[in-house]
Order: structure tokens, then sequence, then C-alpha cells
DNA sequence: ACGAAATAG
DNA sequence: CGTTCTATTTCGT
């Protein structure tokens, strides 16, 4: 079995498989943090863009440069490379005249043996100096951490990206010069021509259908007499630089138009030719939005609705306590915890499934559709246990937006499920030092609030995660919970209404002569619907 | 501010 | 190439 294979094939091939549903991310994420915490630490500009859970950009510019001045021409083959400004004894040694293994084009690690090296000079010893640091941090991350890692090396996101995918996995690569074209190509021409045109980075599915339907449709018009047999299927990179009158014009035609990225031509004519002026960000200290999300095979009935939004919501505040929730320090404060951000907005999305087509076959849609409001205030508290949090969210915040979704009673059918929470406001810290959180801290909170709901917590060694995947069991909450069917009552059973408008059945509203009223689950006040955001915020200064 | 779309791991 | 569970950026309104 591999992986990322369909279910069906693998019950083929070994009609035993145990196929364990879910997954538990909360391990992945503490190593991505760990490992980019650690990256972070080498860096001088703190320049650390994190890309999913397993890849990061450093901008080590300033760091080659300082080594760089550092050089002695004289002995290049005995330098030592300073991962500290005015500290000559931090570092390691290293052969300044080679590249530390491997370069593209392969078997040129000694550049300047080869007419490359005098073409940029200057370029050349910079990328010397990037592959020595490279080796070193994969070391340092192999030897410190436990993890074995891949590197690409040149001068902007796009081609290390690029340049980082040969040589996998526990290798490095660097894109060799020149970079600039003359009599003789350039290594970044060269290299980048070879790609399939969707394989760029920035260039996703539609954008990538869009450009292929041009080049490929295209050659009838001139000189159609030459071309024979099937056509081509592929559309490289070198296929769209060399198309007749391609250009950042001919491409903004093709790709432009409302909803599209303004200057979308331009972008990516740069990125086709290796130009990627984009800037490794600093390293965030709160993530901008959370969410979770489930998928389901069949998800209509408005008590299994409910039941999915508890879960995803539960699963979520738990996300908040671990990773927006901090120990404080100071020791006059009433609770021993301070939120460090409050997201100020609450999302609901849904998937519905397409009804089935006049021919019984279903026409695949993964659009989403979704809704937001406030996020109320209480979920905050501390003092309440979660279960109350969780369903007064439910009942406040996603069951309404789910109505403002799905205003029929039935009808649909959703296949997916997500709550976020976003609009992050950082809450007044105390450190001004800008330093980032204690990562000590951010376990001993998440073993707190996970331990009492985990099923299973294998062992895993570090190296044996990301194929552990599919073992790890995903923890759910253990028992019924009396606190919530309390607080629920009669209101989970739904009475069909026959509202016959339009034949259809609505939502009620709240109160059938009260129309358009909402009932606060704080003080239980009716509130005009269009008041019921302001009121929410009353609620939320009162604490 | 909100909702959709595109992209990515 | 498509799926799942995320996360970010950009556009139009």
């Amino acid at each position: 079995l591999k992986k990322l294979q369909l279910i069906n094939e693998a019950r083929k091939i070994c009609p035993d498989v145990v196929i364990v549903l879910g997954e538990e991310l909360g391990r992945f994420r503490d190593a991505s943090k760990i490992l980019y915490k650690f990256l972070e630490g080498f860096t001088w500009s703190g320049k650390v863009e994190r890309l999913g859970f397993d890849e990061v950009f450093m901008d080590v510019t300033d760091i080659v440069d300082y080594n760089q001045a550092l050089l002695n021409q004289n002995d290049l083959s005995h330098s030592f490379f300073q991962l500290r400004q005015h500290d000559p004894t931090t570092g390691f040694e290293f052969d300044a005249t080679r590249i530390a293994p491997h370069a593209y084009p392969s078997g040129d690690s000694q550049p300047w043996s080869s007419p490359s090296a005098t073409q940029d000079p200057a370029l050349t010893i910079r990328l010397i100096l990037g592959s020595h640091f490279a080796q070193y941090l994969r070391l340092s991350l192999e030897e410190e951490k436990g993890y074995t890692s891949t590197v690409g090396i040149s001068t902007n996101k796009l081609l290390s990206k690029l340049v980082g995918n040969l040589n996998k996995p526990k290798g490095q690569t660097t894109l060799l010069p020149p970079y600039e074209n003359s009599s003789i190509e350039s290594n970044v021409t060269t290299f980048i021509d070879e790609h399939d045109i969707g394989k760029i980075p920035g260039i996703g599915n539609k954008i990538a259908q869009r450009i292929r339907n041009h080049v490929l449709s295209r050659p009838a018009e001139f000189d159609m007499g030459l071309i024979y047999g099937p056509t081509k299927e592929s559309v490289s990179v070198r296929d769209v630089r060399l198309f007749p009158d391609m250009g950042p014009e001919i491409l903004e035609k093709i790709l432009g138009g409302p909803g599209a990225e303004r200057g979308i031509g331009g972008k990516i004519w740069d990125l086709i030719n290796g130009v990627d002026d984009t800037e490794v960000q600093k390293m965030k200290k709160m993530p901008s939005q959370i969410s979770i999300e489930d998928s389901y095979v069949r998800l209509d009935t408005m008590p299994e609705v409910l039941k999915e939004l508890r879960m995803l919501a539960m699963s979520l505040i738990k996300r908040m306590h671990i990773d927006l929730l901090e120990d404080d320090d100071d020791p006059d404060a009433e609770s021993p915890k301070r939120w460090i951000a409050h997201p100020k907005t609450v999302r609901l999305s849904t998937r519905p499934r397409p009804p089935l087509n006049a021919d019984g076959t279903r026409t695949r849609s993964f659009n989403r559709i979704s809704r937001s409001g406030p996020l109320p205030n209480f979920v905050f508290g501390l003092k309440d246990g979660i279960d109350v949090v969780v369903e007064k969210l439910v009942q406040a915040s996603l069951v309404p937006l789910f109505r403002q979704l799905h205003p029929q009673q039935s009808g649909w059918n959703l296949s997916l499920m997500n709550i976020c929470v976003t609009n992050l406001a950082e809450t007044a810290s105390e450190d001004g030092s800008g330093k980032g959180r204690d990562i000590s801290k951010m376990f001993k909170r998440q073993e707190t609030v996970l331990r009492e709901w985990r099923v299973e917590d294998r062992d895993i060694p570090p190296d044996a995660l990301k194929e552990e995947l599919q073992v790890v069991i995903k923890a759910e909450p253990s028992a019924g919970n009396e606190a919530v069917d309390d607080f629920i009552g009669s209101e989970d059973v739904f009475f069909p209404t026959q509202n016959t408008i339009d034949g259809s059945e609505q939502w009620e509203d709240d109160g059938e002569d009260e129309e358009g009223l909402e009932t606060c689950v704080e003080c239980d006040a009716r509130i005009p619907a269009f008041a019921f955001p302001a009121h929410q915020r009353f609620h939320s200064l009162e604490e």
C-alpha cells in the first residue's frame, strides 16, 4: 500500500487492511512549531516563513553577506562560517572553493573549474556559502532534533523551492550560475523550462489549464501540416515561454478578467522566467485563523448536524486553548491563564452535495459556502466547563449561521462542515521584548488539555511520524455529557412545520408573531435580529 | 466586513 | 490525478 492511495484500491490489494478513520494532527503541529523555532534561531533577520507543516523558507542574505566579507581570498579552502556577528568562535569550518553537494546541473560540484564560475564570481561564492550553511543546518536538525531534511539553495523562493525537489530525501541542491542568459542559456532557464507548467508554485490547476488550452489548441492555426500523431498532452514551461507572441500581455489576456488577480499576466510571466520578488515573511507569533472541519458521507438531518457542530466546536475550543491561552506569569492575576489573542469572528462553512443530475450522475463540486458573525465573548470565559461554552457557542452562533446557510429544514445533504475563528486581535501584553512564546509551556498545556480524552497515544519516533499518520487514533469525547443534554433540553427535537407559502418548509423564526426576534442565550432577552450582534457585544463588555 | 475563489502542504 | 484537513492571499461588493 502506498500513501495517498484510494481506500477502494487499498482494499483490493489488501482485503484485511484495517482502516482507521480520522486523524490527530496535534503532534504534527507541535513538531512543526519546534522545528520552525529551531530554524528561526539561526537567522539574523527573523525571515523564516512556514509553508504547511513541513516546509520553511529562510532568507539568509544577511548571514551570507557577512561571511562573504569575512573570506580570506588567499586560503578559501580553510574558511570559517560565523553563525553570529562579532563572534569568531561560533560556527563551522568549510571549504569555500567547493559547493556542498549536490548541485544543478549535476556533476558540477566544483564550480570554479567550470565556465559557469567566471560568469558571475560573486554569485558563485554566495551560493557556495549558502550551500555550506544549508548542510550545517541539515546536520544540526538531524543531530539536535532527530529529523532529516531536504534543502534547495538559490536566490529566491521560487527557484530554491523547485531546486529543492531534486535529491530527495535527505539531500540538498544548489542551483549554480549563470543565472543570466547570455551566449549560453542560463541554468535558471534550462532548469525551469523542464517543468510542467502546473508544477510551478503559484500556478495551480485553474491557471495551468487555461495556459494549456491556449498552447495546445492554437498550433492548428499555423502550419498544421507538420503536426502528426496524437496531440501533445503535457505542456512544459518551455512550450509556454516559446509560444508565438508569448509574454505578459498575452498571459494577461488569457488569465485576466473578473475575479482574477490584478497583474496576473506579468506575475505568471515572471514565474516562468524564474523571477520571484516576493519576500520571505518574518516569523509570525500567531496564526491568522484556526479552523476545524470534517467531511461526511451523508449529513442531512438536523440532530446529526447539531451533534457534529458540537464535536467540531469542542475541537475548536480546545485548539484555541492550546494555541491562544498562555500561562500568566503575573502572580496578581485572577486566573493563571491569559489569552494572547482574541478571535473576533466565527465562520461556518458547508459543502453541500449537489443533487443528482437527470442522468443519475452526480456532478462533483467542491464549492463551499459560508456565513460569519461576531464570536461571542463567552468563549473566552474560563469558569464554565468546556461543554457549557461549546453548547453556548453552538446555540448562539453556529445554529443561526447554519440557518442562514440552509434556510430549508431539509432537502440538503452536506459533505463537509468547517468552523473557523478568525480576525485575531492580539491582546495587550507586558512583553515588549518581542520574544516568542515558550515552547515548553505550550507542551504542558497541550498535555493538560488533551490528557483526559486521549484514547490512545503510542510512542512514535520522530522519523516515523509522517508514515504513522494512519494509525494514530483519533481522540473522541469519552462519554455522554449531562451538562450538554441539560442545556439543550428539547431543542434538538425538530418538528417539521408546514410553511406553505412556496411549498418549501422554512425555518420558523424564533417567535411566530414576534417576527425577527432572537433569544439571547446569555440573558434570555428577545432581541430583534438586526440588533443581535450589538447585543452580543454588550455582553462581551460586561466581563 | 463579508463571501468566494485560488493555491498550497 | 484526486482526497482530507488545514491555512493564506486576493478579489468584488
